[in-house]
DNA sequence: AGCACGCCGACT
DNA sequence: GTCGGCGTGCTC
């Protein structure tokens, strides 16, 4: 049946109205009208027309029927962007579960500031002369018109001859019915100045041309051919680290323009921002701006209408700036489309990569995902022909690939190393001393402690039934984050019966010390969240570190993003192993992604590099794969993996989070939703239903959590799903205190 | 935002 | 009683 309801929202200005409105809809139109539809309504008393946008459908009203009014008309000319990025709101509503409300702050972060922005003036008129005012307030006198007296004599007592409207409103207590009477007498004008904030303000006086190699040159041809044809589709440029993907992307955007389209260029963190936009503002000067969650909110709502306006070109930022209102998108370009933070983890958790393709189909835009190491879930994509795949094997400029050596820490430890820095390690490190070159030791803390594995035989202790690492608590407990799976924390491995078993204790200040007895005259500067909490502090010690103000860098993750160090010639990677246990199935992904990238940072410049890899567990895929800096080996063995259990790509799954503030009534709701789900799965063989559990974090504040991991091989019966249950707690009356979230693909568990 | 309802003080 | 000014609250 067709939805006889449409819920909309009116204009996309005033708070007091900021919420849906339902409207029957006229036969004529019940094909036409869509999700993200503008239309014109008659609104208030006067039933004036006024526009409106569609934001969802419905067959029934709390409302009484007999006062709900007919859409006049569909405005279908063209949608305006606001009417897109609602649909498109609308779309991540349905695919990740939220609100609608929230949904749509997610895609226009600037309704409520919308006033706040147009700073609005009560000034008076110049129309009149001294005398003619005197006038006027002596007729006021008269009528007795105390709240025109009140502005006026206000007016007049300031010497700049004008009020802000808060005031005029709040203290002195003029109703808009007495502004528009003044207004119509020509007394007083309001008046809004726009002022655009400059956000960021960067210089870009140099100027280096660039020359693509052939290589570069094919993928900006085909791309840019293609959207000539006015073809549009999703690319996956996989391009090995240092094989300038930058310079492809400014060349592509650059076509963009030309052709009088916008482009919105995704980077992973906001860390990277400045990199980025100085480099695109060699090519583009102003008409590139960057929109982030640190800019305040009247910035981030004049770089909106500088977009919106089209007085910009570029939009820069992280994954909500997929959300700028450019009126005619060309592209969407995504950096590092593996990187974890493309997912938000707060809802709606939608994906950035996933929320792009759907953008880019509504908007007849391109898409192009780069990434030196492609996540799974896209290169499979790749592979079955949904994206095209685009490849650049060179490095650009100078500077090759670097050596690696894994060096098997099992061995170390036989031959009476007990040191976390292997033989080969440490004399690599007093060669490059000696030579006065720089050397980067990496590691990754966190998953700090909270696996066990075994230092004889490199196995990690596993779930029998999920084969992930199972997580140690306090209480010396083994937990499986999957399935609840449990068991005491064993004295001996129970593979090679080794006592040698142990959680690891290693992050980077231990890192830190070891280093310097081992070379008490090398300068160490450290880099992890405890020597980056001041403002600035991350540019600063990179700062150092690049001037040569020190021999040896120590960090976490965030020494090798993105920054090329022509000196550095010895990458360590003190323990692989510590993403590769962590407790969910995208362990090897992560610790392929980092080696790789670590290793990436070693022989920038002249010199040739080498990369020092530390592991238990070296016969590993993922460990092997990213030494060997070969992708399509990791690939296709991780692919197999996820296959055999049922995760994605192949299969997908979503997780059903559970709050409550009462444990048993949650414990409760937990079973009685899990056999819900059972009772709605027709088809088994294609449903798995794994829980309910208590996750990592079983209680935040007090209020207790429960999860549920439904893996089914159609995304889209998991969306149904996911409707149903909605369905099923609101349809539970007794059911007050307790929330549902939905994340679908997780990329953490829970 | 824009409209009408209804209160309140002022004046015939 | 009546009239005009003006704050308040509602709008599918």
């Amino acid at each position: 049946m067709l939805p006889r309801y449409a819920d909309i929202i009116i204009d996309i200005s005033h708070e007091a109205i900021d919420r849906p409105f339902q409207y029957r809809i006229p036969d004529e139109l019940q094909e036409k009208i869509q999700i993200g539809s503008m239309v014109k309504i008659p609104f208030g008393r006067g039933n004036h027309l006024r526009t409106g946008y569609v934001i969802g459908f419905s067959d029934q009203t709390e409302y009484q029927p007999d006062r709900i009014k007919k859409i006049a008309e569909l405005c279908d000319r063209s949608v305006p962007v606001e009417g897109r990025l609602l649909a498109l709101a609308a779309w991540i509503r349905e695919n990740y579960g939220s609100t609608m409300i929230n949904a749509i702050r997610m895609v226009m972060p600037v309704k409520k500031t919308i006033r706040q922005l147009t700073d609005q003036m009560v000034v008076l008129t110049d129309q009149m002369d001294a005398e003619q005012l005197a006038q006027v307030r002596e007729q006021y006198q008269k009528k007795h018109a105390q709240a025109k007296l009140r502005l006026l004599q206000a007016l007049e007592e300031v010497p700049e001859r004008y009020l802000s409207m808060d005031i005029v409103r709040q203290r002195l207590n003029i109703s808009s019915v007495t502004l528009k009477a003044m207004q119509q007498e020509k007394v007083i004008a309001v008046i809004s100045k726009e002022r655009y904030r400059t956000a960021g303000i960067y210089d870009y006086k140099e100027e280096f041309q660039i020359t693509l190699n052939k290589e570069q040159q094919i993928v900006v041809d085909e791309i840019t051919h293609d959207m000539e044809q006015g073809h549009q589709q999703t690319y996956l440029l996989h391009g090995i680290t240092g094989s300038g993907k930058t310079e492809v992307y400014v060349n592509i955007v650059k076509k963009t323009v030309e052709m009088g389209k916008q482009a919105i260029v995704l980077i992973p963190e906001i860390a990277l921002t400045y990199q980025t936009v100085r480099y695109f503002r060699n090519y583009f000067g102003d008409r590139v701006t960057i929109l982030n969650s640190r800019l305040s909110d009247g910035e981030k709502y004049d770089q909106f209408m500088r977009a919106k306006n089209g007085d910009v070109d570029v939009v820069i930022g992280p994954r909500s700036a997929l959300f700028a209102p450019f009126q005619n998108l060309g592209i969407i370009i995504i950096d590092e489309e593996h990187e974890s933070s493309y997912k938000s983890d707060y809802p709606p958790k939608y994906h950035a990569r996933e929320t792009a393709v759907k953008r880019a189909e509504l908007e007849h835009a391109s898409v192009l995902l780069g990434s030196a190491t492609p996540s799974v879930e896209s290169y499979h994509k790749a592979l079955n022909g949904t994206y095209r795949l685009l490849e650049l094997h060179e490095r650009a400029g100078s500077g090759q690939l670097a050596k690696t050596s894994i060096v098997d820490l099992r061995k170390e430890l036989k031959a009476g190393n007990r040191s976390i820095i292997s033989r080969e390690l440490a004399d690599d490190i007093a060669d490059r001393l000696a030579r006065r070159q720089q050397v980067m030791l990496f590691i990754n803390k966190r998953g700090y402690n909270s696996f066990v594995s075994c230092r004889s035989c490199g196995e990690a202790l596993k779930c029998p039934h999920c084969d992930v690492s199972l997580t140690r608590h306090g209480n010396n407990q083994m937990i499986c984050h999957y399935c609840g799976f449990q068991m005491p924390q064993p004295k001996v491995c129970p593979s090679c019966h080794s006592g040698l078993i142990g959680g690891y204790g290693t992050g980077t200040q231990k890192v830190e010390e070891e280093v310097q007895r081992l070379f008490p005259q090398a300068r160490i500067l450290r880099m992890d969240k405890d020597t980056t909490t001041a403002k600035n502090a991350h540019e600063q010690i990179l700062e150092k570190f690049g001037n040569g103000e020190a021999d040896i860098l120590v960090g976490t993750q965030m020494i090798v993003k993105g920054h090329d160090f022509a000196n550095v010639t010895l990458v360590g990677i003190i323990l692989a192993d510590l993403t590769l246990f962590q407790n969910d199935y995208r362990a090897g992904e992560r610790t392929f992604d980092l080696i790789t990238q670590a290793a990436g940072r070693a022989g920038r410049g002249e010199q040739p590099g080498k990369v020092v890899i530390q592991t238990y567990k070296p016969e590993h895929y993922a460990i092997k794969a990213a030494a060997g800096q070969d992708y399509s080996y990791f690939y296709k063995e991780e692919e197999a993996y996820r296959g055999l259990m049922k995760y994605p790509p192949e299969w997908n799954m979503m997780v059903v989070l559970m709050v409550s503030s009462d444990e048993a009534f949650l414990d409760q709701m937990a079973e009685d939703i899990c056999d819900y789900i059972r009772s709605c799965s027709v088809d088994d063989r294609n449903m798995k239903i794994i829980g309910p559990s208590a996750p990592v974090i079983a209680k935040i504040r007090d209020i207790y959590r429960r999860v549920v991991y439904i893996k089914n091989y159609r995304y889209n019966e998991l969306v149904v799903l996911k409707d149903q249950i909605e369905q099923y707690i609101s349809e539970k009356k007794e059911v007050q205190d307790l929330s549902l979230q939905f994340d679908f693909n997780p990329l953490n568990m829970y």
